[in-house]
DNA sequence: TAAAAAGTGTTGTTTTTACAACAAAATGGA
DNA sequence: TCCATTTTGTTGTAAAAACAACACTTTTTA
């Protein structure tokens, strides 16, 4: 079966086999499609149909506000989905656009069809759906978190509290972040500037140490 | 059934019969107790065996950061759940405190027993969980609205962005903030006193009006 | 219903951050 | 490997927001 292998890798998916995999594709009419660089894979406002899930490539998730403002809410990578949370709480309209950021193979699943429990011959599915509602969960909690950091008054606040988050996870001083500075930046929706002058500063007062993304939490108490 | 009225009434057992949610409180081991005002319903870092409902009453969920700031997450009304998130994730320590804000009815579920799908003894359970992760999706798009609120640079933008939101679900320019002033600031993370200036320079300049909890976004462009 | 508590608006001051503009370094293709 | 692009760090300036301290109003509750 095609892309059988990067599908079984992926957390919807995982543990279901080859014959089973075929039933759940026929259940949800999955379809796929291949995206090149810059190409739109959603648009922001159009009607929902389907869920994606990234069979290859990468993505950015993008969204105009009212004011016209575009900003980047998340990237997806292969195997993430996109439009779970929306499907279930039963929103009919992408509140997104998704863009491949390069060559992308994506997987269409008809939305209903993947969130409702079937008959026996798709027998996987109710495994699937479990995997689902842990995949936004767990989103949830990243959220949650992510607010908690961003919800700090001042710069280094919000930086010192998504550290030790971050070493708490590695169990360790010494973490790696995820994100270029740029990024950093962004996802903490400070300054770009003003974080490197603030992060230096940091260095300087002896609270962190970093190069490139190897970070490092100094005065832990 | 003691509580049947006010829990038929809740998101998660809506639509279910006294006979299902007996059946269904014997397969969650569903306990019941009262708490007064400021008592503490649970306790941060401790080991999560169950997820709660508040049947009658109200609560707050209080965060202690590692730095010792304690900061007030959401509020729980009747009705509302907590650690559904937590369970599905598989986190088996809670992530905060809650704590009645007055004479409280709580309601005990196992957290193993509530998202494991069971016999058919107890036969609303799949409903049940159909309800719980449409919960947890709702969830999931307001935090990420909430994100995408204060996310925004300046506070302007941030008060803005919140009242088109507001707004556009009333389906009107005139809403209702479900806050006082005082949580509008904590909501937005923003400081009250700075707010408050800021929604004054806002009418001033004819971009909004407002009166006690009433507002009304003038400048729709 | 009176006293206490919580919420609100105002002000001046201080701190923090965004912004703009630049140079240097790193990265990724062709 | 070399060129173009992206990322990063630095500076000075302007803008925004936090902070603190107060008076006044509304709400709660004993």
């Amino acid at each position: 079966m095609q892309y059988f292998k990067e599908l079984k890798e992926t957390k919807i998916f995982k543990d279901a086999t080859e014959f089973e995999m075929q039933a759940m594709m026929f259940c949800f009419k999955t379809r796929f499609k291949i995206f090149n660089k810059n190409d739109k894979i959603i648009s922001q406002s159009e009607r929902m149909e389907d869920t994606i899930l990234i069979v290859k490539g990468a993505a950015i998730v993008e969204h105009v506000d009212t004011l016209g403002n575009i900003s980047i809410s998340m990237r997806l990578k292969k195997g993430d989905a996109y439009g779970l949370e929306t499907a279930y709480a039963g929103d009919d309209i992408y509140k997104d656009s998704v863009i491949a950021t390069e060559k992308t193979i994506v997987m269409f699943m008809n939305k209903h069809r993947l969130i409702t429990p079937c008959d026996n011959r798709c027998r996987k599915h109710e495994m699937v759906i479990k995997n689902i509602t842990q995949i936004i969960a767990e989103n949830n909690l990243m959220l949650q978190e992510k607010l908690s950091h961003m919800s700090k008054k001042t710069m280094r606040e919000k930086l010192l509290a998504y550290f030790t988050s971050l070493s708490k996870k590695s169990g360790s001083n010494y973490f790696e972040i995820p994100f270029s500075k740029t990024e950093l930046a962004n996802y903490l929706s400070v300054d770009r500037s003003a974080m490197s002058t603030e992060l230096t500063r940091m260095k300087e007062e002896g609270l962190i140490d970093f190069d490139k993304r190897q970070f490092r939490l100094l005065k832990h108490d």
